[in-house]
RNA sequence: ACUGCUGUGGCCCAAUUGGUAGAGGCAUCGGUUUCAAAAACCGACAGGUGUGGGUUCGACUCCCACCAGCAGUACCA
């Protein structure tokens, strides 16, 4: 055996023995219990980055420890390699998006390789392959069968700098595109649409299923469905047209002194008089050419025009006028609200510019708020009043209360109806870009969208296209693309030029990957059924929504085509935290100036700007090139092995935390590595641990036993339960810590301890696991190994240390039989020299008694 | 602005879920070894848990208010 740890050499030689066996393949027939582990499967950018290696750790480290307890493990890798930067990279460098995508899974593939996870690389799947989109085609087929699928003319988001539409989910709180980072436009455009919102309330009400999720994530979705119940009310314009509007205090009906229309609303120009024609206008155009920036600042002043007409009031026939603002968005609800500014600060704020009547209807309790001199609208609570049929009812929306009653009434009247309204919209899916998925429809001038048949499919991503990133589709210029005869009726036709959002690419993968290579379906049912659902998913939080909430979307709609008997793809859901890089910062510069990158940095105990010498700060941030604080993990694997790399970053954080790369730090976990290594030298050029197995244990041997099985246990729970893979690392720390404190080292609990750390060491540190397991003497890999269970004798002790406390002052302990009872620990406790000493001469006036752990006598001052 | 999460020795992090604040690691200091150094090994140091209240025999843990950092949402009727 080598007298010193090196990990190069062991490392290859294990991944390539590991793979001529097959370890890793996934069984679809066994008896064993399926478990599923997933990592959220790379974009193919080219390189590999720390956030990966964190992300596939973490998996990997639950798929082994699986494997070792009997489960039969899918733990796949693929590449969602559809998507923008390829097209991009191909308009910069000349290459094409094909070329250049497989040349970067080579190179991925190869770094991931080096990394020794335990994927069934049989499975891979890359969504821009035709075996892989012809089965999102096909999906797509399904929606617009099931009418899911559609076309509308909708105000949707341009980004500018992709020169593409994109999803609402796909921009963020400052209207910034996901990707690009560019602010979006509005503009008017027909496109598809997925019906995404036909499952809002499901997506809603099964998060409360999804016990195995962080709440952070369910409460992101939940806010992002956004449901607000209330009730829909139908108001009569003088001219007899119906105008609904959307409320969630339909209570307040009796105190509406006006309406508000969205510009965009259909109903303005029929409504809008002679008179008040130009202002309309003027106001309409003017809010059209608003960009979402205006529209972002904060605490805008309302403007809004009258159209002349009025409604009237269906609870109480009054007439109130009809105004047009921009704070009424016709993407929410109606387009259209009743206005009651004595309770809406929106309202009523317009109604004080505007000079509108305020009506007070709920009146809070001992006060008498009057519309004539309110300073600001009352949302709370209170008993209506100047409201018929609710007058002296509670405002509220509790059962018996104002909310309840009020869409009683409206509904016995017929005037209006109870209902819920969503936030979430419908999915926006085309995109004028070449490098997706071609969505599989026809354009025929006498039949309308025609849907590619079936056998027709895939319809392939012609190769010979010319890309500028500028003026709409690229598929569009191919005209012997485009032009096709129509399926239905063979008139000539055209193809739809658009391609597919690539959030539909990773929104099924997971389900092919239970039936990679099948060329008949999509999948098998009976193979996805019995995979399926992904017991461990793990992956960046900023999919929170995007692909986790589609995801969720394709599970549903799928189970309701009949080609799954599941609810919900993802049982357990872990989200890891970012990897940080040692920064250094300039605080007196600005923007990306401020970053200083590492290599320019010649002192780093005392680092300064090279370009003006001042001192800089030392921070932790995201690892990005933009900061040059990248640590790249083929060095540290150069420098210290991949298994010193797997347990520095399962060591130093939780995995849902941010990590702060530290050298040192692996420095330490390196140190830790070659303990055990020396440790088994120790063990097997010694000959220890081949004593005789004595009748009796010493209490050397017992107090040894213990550590293996505390071991046993703290790791098992930390796995199982939260996974604390910081906690159990250290757990590991403790055991080797308590092999080399033995004294006991002839002993076959010794030999015992030895191997129970090497086994438990496997699923962290693989490699190293597997060279000294072979070291041992074993034949078989480690791996296949059953994970060690824990013997609850080895656990009991005789004595314990008591807690002693006085008055809740921890006073010291005394060692006490570990069976005694809560009278005798009373009864030992109190007659201990150390409780005497603080209780003597005092009256006790209680004893609380926590077995096994304290006794807190309450004494008279 | 609203909602949520986080705040523990110099640093990263634990704490059986209300019961002795400290396990593990990093850094620092001292020692062994060495001609010397590195490595390795042995040992030591350290805070009362962001702040202020409250509940309790007892609070890092529960409640209230505030501060700081992070995240999500933002005229959603």
């Amino acid at each position: 055996m080598e007298s010193r740890y090196n990990p190069a050499a062991i490392e290859e030689k294990w991944q390539a023995t590991w793979d001529e066996q097959g370890l890793d393949k996934a069984l679809d027939d066994s008896s064993k219990p399926k478990f599923y582990a997933l990592s959220m499967f790379p974009y193919p950018s080219g390189n590999l980055h720390m956030g990966h290696v964190r992300n596939y750790t973490i998996t990997d480290v639950i798929a082994r420890v699986r494997r070792m307890q009997g489960y039969r493990v899918l733990h796949p890798m693929g590449w969602d390699a559809f998507g923008l930067p390829a097209e991009n990279a191909a308009i910069d460098r000349g290459t094409h998006p094909a070329k250049w995508t497989y040349q970067n899974i080579a190179t991925m593939k190869g770094q991931l390789k080096r990394l020794g996870l335990s994927y069934d690389w049989d499975r891979e799947v890359a969504t821009c392959s035709a075996d892989y989109y012809h089965w999102t085609q096909w999906i797509f087929l399904e929606f617009l069968k099931a009418g899911l699928a559609y076309r509308k003319e909708a105000s949707v988001n341009w980004d500018p700098v992709d020169q593409t539409v994109v999803a609402n989910e796909q921009v963020d709180a400052d209207g910034r595109s996901w990707r690009s980072g560019a602010l979006v436009e509005k503009r008017m455009l027909e496109q598809w649409f997925l019906k995404i919102t036909d499952y809002a309330e499901q997506l809603l009400a099964d998060l409360d299923t999804l016990n195995g999720w962080p709440d952070k994530v369910k409460l992101m979705q939940a806010n992002w469905i956004g449901k607000s119940t209330g009730a829909e009310v139908t108001f009569t314009t003088e001219a007899g047209d119906d105008l609904t509007v959307f409320t969630t205090r339909p209570d307040t009906l009796w105190g509406a002194t006006f309406m508000v229309l969205s510009p965009e609303h259909p109903l303005v120009e029929t409504l809008t008089t002679a008179e008040q024609k130009d202002a309309v206008h003027a106001y309409q155009k003017d809010a059209s050419a608003k960009s979402e920036l205006d529209r972002m600042v904060e605490d805008r002043e309302k403007t809004g025009v009258w159209t002349g007409s009025y409604a009237i009031n269906p609870v109480n026939d009054a007439k109130i006028p009809i105004w047009i603002a921009d704070y009424v968005l016709m993407g929410y609800g109606t387009g259209a609200i009743m206005a009651v500014p004595a309770h809406d600060q929106r309202d009523f704020e317009f109604a004080r510019k505007f000079d509108l009547a305020v009506t007070v209807v709920v009146q809070p309790e001992g006060e008498d708020l009057d519309g004539d001199t309110l300073t600001e609208a009352w949302p709370g609570d209170g008993v209506m009043v100047h409201s018929g049929p609710l007058d002296g009812i509670p405002a509220g929306k509790g059962a018996g209360q104002s909310v309840e009653k009020a869409i009683a009434h409206l509904e016995s009247t017929n005037k209006g109806k109870g209902t819920a309204n969503f936030r979430l919209r419908d999915w926006l899916i085309s995109r004028q870009r070449y490098w997706g998925v071609p969505i599989p429809a026809i354009h025929c001038p006498d039949c309308g969208i025609v849907p590619v048949p079936e056998a027709d499919l895939p319809v392939v991503l012609p190769e010979n296209v010319e890309l500028s990133g500028r003026g709409g589709s690229p598929l569009a210029k191919l005209d012997e693309w485009v032009n096709v005869p129509c399926p239905s009726c063979g008139t000539p036709a055209k193809r739809d030029t658009d391609t597919m959002d690539t959030f539909i690419d990773s929104s099924w993968y997971f389900l092919r990957y239970t039936d990679a290579r099948n060329e008949e379906q999509v999948f098998d049912p009976k193979k996805v059924n019995d995979w399926m659902a992904v017991d461990q998913y793990v992956g960046g939080i900023e999919h929170a929504i995007l692909h986790l909430l589609y995801s969720r979307f394709f599970t549903k709609f799928l189970r309701d085509r009949g080609l799954l008997n599941f609810d919900e793809p993802f049982q357990r859901l872990l989200t890891q935290g970012m990897v940080q890089g040692l920064t250094y910062r300039n605080p007196n510069k600005s923007d990306k100036n401020q970053w200083v990158p590492s290599d320019r940095v010649a002192d780093p105990e005392n680092p300064t700007d090279p370009e003006t010498g001042e001192p800089l700060e030392r921070v932790y941030a995201t690892m990005s090139k933009s900061k040059g604080n990248g640590v790249a993990p083929e060095d540290v694997i150069a420098r210290y092995g991949i298994d010193t790399a797997r347990m520095f970053i399962l060591f130093k954080a939780p995995p849902e935390k941010d990590l702060e790369w530290d050298d040192a730090d692996v420095e330490g976990q390196s140190r830790f590595l070659n303990r055990v290594w020396r440790l088994l030298t120790d063990f097997i050029e010694k000959g220890q641990g081949d004593g005789d197995a004595s009748g009796e244990w010493s209490k050397a041997e017992k107090d040894l036993r213990r550590a293996i099985h505390t071991a046993i246990k703290e790791i098992t729970d930390d796995i199982e339960g939260d996974y604390q893979f910081n906690t159990a690392v250290s757990e590991l720390m403790k055991l080797s810590n308590a092999l080399s404190d033995a004294t006991c080292k002839a002993s076959p609990i010794y030999r015992e301890g030895v191997e129970t750390l090497i086994i438990l060491l496997a699923p962290f540190a693989p490699h190293i696991a597997e060279e000294l397991w072979h070291e041992l003497g074993h034949a078989e890999s480690v791996h296949l190994q059953a994970f060690p269970k824990v013997d609850p004798e080895a656990l009991v002790v005789d004595e314990i240390p008591l807690v002693i406390q006085v008055m809740g002052k921890t006073r010291g302990t005394i060692t006490v039989p570990a069976a005694a009872d809560k009278v005798m620990l009373e009864t030992l406790a109190k007659e201990s020299e150390l409780a005497q000493k603080y209780i003597a001469g005092k009256e006790i006036k209680k004893v609380i008694v926590v077995p096994g752990k304290l006794v807190n006598f309450v004494v008279s001052q």
